[in-house]
DNA sequence: AAACTATTTGGCTATTATACCAAATACGAC
DNA sequence: GTCGTATTTGGTATAATAGCCAAATAGTTT
């Protein structure tokens, strides 16, 4: 494998890395609603301030949201929609894998 | 957020983590053109066999590839094979990243 | 059974990620 | 400008991950 494409790999699986973590899907989850600001997020989430600041900025790093300081807060919104498209398949993954233990245990 | 809504994020997210490494991307995109065993990957790639191996069963893991052993060598297969759907989404917020970054030089 | 090949597992180290706290910054209200 | 609120940044301890080596396992060949 070449070197451009060992960066194209590492590039693309960043923005995977980036939702690879149940707080950041949740929240990019909440942002396909409507943007939500900072402190939005730390009333539903059971962590500190800053922990979520550093989640929403690893999804700003990863290019999937985007953000908008008007006033005091800073509102997230999602950058790219579609990064949650594949959240079907994602259920369809958790519902085979569920599948498969039963079946073992028969 | 309760605890089963955790979980599920949890699961969800595990899912995404084990694409979110640049090795194990190429190889469940290389498994979309059909099955390959672990000595064809270890070929390709510059790394050690048991590395592969352990890149292997982290994707197994998280059920999106499943191994079929025959003979000698384990032959591994996408399980779920639209998880790679999204990877035309993760392609757009890479163009839109760039696209932000060359915005950003003007 | 011994030798050989393919793969997995265990152990180790280096690197990276996570989460909290405290301090810094940014902005609006007074 | 001082005060208060929202957010980010820096520091640090802890946990998780990645990759290599060596050893173990499983199946094939002789």
């Amino acid at each position: 494998m070449d070197k451009k494409t060992k960066e194209l790999y590492k590039a693309k699986a960043d923005v995977l890395k980036a939702l690879g973590h149940p707080t950041r899907l949740w929240m990019a989850e909440q942002l396909s609603e409507g943007e939500r600001c900072v402190c939005e997020f730390v009333k539903e989430i059971d962590a500190d301030f800053s922990t979520v600041s550093k989640h929403l900025n690893i999804l700003k790093q990863a290019g999937i949201v985007e953000d908008d300081k008007r006033g005091l807060n800073v509102y997230y919104k999602l950058k790219v929609p579609c990064i949650l498209n594949s959240m079907s398949c994602v259920e369809a993954v958790l519902s085979a894998k569920l599948k498969s233990q039963i079946d073992m245990t028969k």
